[in-house]
DNA sequence: CTATAAAAGATACAATCTGTATGTATCTCA
DNA sequence: TGAGATACATACAGATTGTATCTTTTATAG
């Protein structure tokens, strides 16, 4: 033990830096724009240091983007988990779902960005507990006979769509009282195919 | 007049020429991965020629989602005109959506390539025409007193966004059945939302 | 018909940026 | 304590974009 930082523990230092600082610079940027030199000047470290801890860029984003994921399925387990009715659950998910990327910066990552730089099948694996959350919730919805629909996985997508479409559409606004409107169009949306 | 070409003609080829090639590489390996060397090579000409025509790389990546867009809008009015009532128009408009965008090349450059290359107003002024088409055909169901909604522009996007990602799920199937799974699913939301 | 302007395209170059190869200092552990 | 691993720095090769400068061909005015 010496008074200098444990190995783990620079390590732990240096990819939070990296990880905060680029994560910084996607959002306002965007990946495309974002330089490596760019990501380290002002950290104290160089380039060296960034290629050791990720295997590229792509893994610096990659790591951003799951943890911004992480956030946002995060914030509605959270309204959700106090709610035992799962049809209620479902509704205040997808509300919760359009509060919380009301967040411009989160939008960007999550909309724009992670789509066009990590390949589908890989975003579809970071995304896998999110979109999870809502499907699962919509089929048992069907299977208590609260939901009526030809095809839920279908449905979950259809939702799925809707919401990330419908939270684009509150961001673009400066009326404050669209994000309402949005949260009940998707209310409405689910209620209208109650059985 | 010369046996060669006249000048508009000649700036014609070579822009249709670019703008093909182009194309072909943007859909299949996205617009960051291809260089402007890889588009112009085999086309006769260097890489002078094409910023001769085109302000930069982005300017030919416009040209190109411009005509892309202008196609998918193409063969929705084309499969909407014949019919005289307005909700078939929109519930047969939001099924030929789904087909055009089986395509997977329209698909990449238009759902994943397009969002992240060019700026979001800008790209919402390319789309205003499908768009348009579509909340411009909700509208009138709502004055028609067909459809029920708090918001028709908010519920032109939910639609809009159902069909996006409805566009992508049927596409990574294999499934012949799951394209009139989704136009199922997509005239149910319609449906559903009848007065 | 010719001289001059303008446009299409070619060539060369400067400025970036990514990833890798190699070197150095620090920590871990037997 | 000494060998090996780990974190990081430095230097460099390769690729790519955009621009500046020429050359050639077409259009046009006198």
């Amino acid at each position: 033990m010496s008074a200098k930082l444990t190995k783990t523990e620079q390590t732990r230092r240096t990819r939070r830096a990296i990880l905060e600082r680029a994560r910084h610079l996607f959002e306002t940027q965007g990946y495309a724009a974002t330089g490596t030199e760019e990501i380290i000047s002002e950290l104290g470290i160089t380039r060296g240091a960034l290629y050791h801890q990720f295997k590229d860029k792509l893994g610096v984003f990659r790591a951003v983007i799951v943890e911004a994921y992480g956030e946002i399925t995060a914030y509605i387990q959270a309204k959700v988990q106090p709610l035992d009715d799962n049809w209620q659950q479902l509704i205040i998910g997808c509300q919760a779902f359009l509060e919380v990327t009301q967040q411009e910066k989160l939008r960007r990552l999550v909309f724009i960005e992670a789509p066009a730089v990590l390949a589908a099948d890989d975003l579809a694996k970071i995304d896998q507990p999110g979109f999870g959350l809502l499907r699962e919730s919509i089929q048992i919805a069907v299977a208590e006979g609260r939901l009526n629909t030809i095809d839920a996985e279908g449905f979950a997508h259809l939702v799925n769509g809707s919401l990330n479409e419908l939270a684009a559409w509150v961001a673009q606004s400066d009326d404050p009282e669209r994000l309402k409107t949005a949260q009940c169009l998707v209310e409405a949306l689910l209620t209208r195919h109650q059985s």
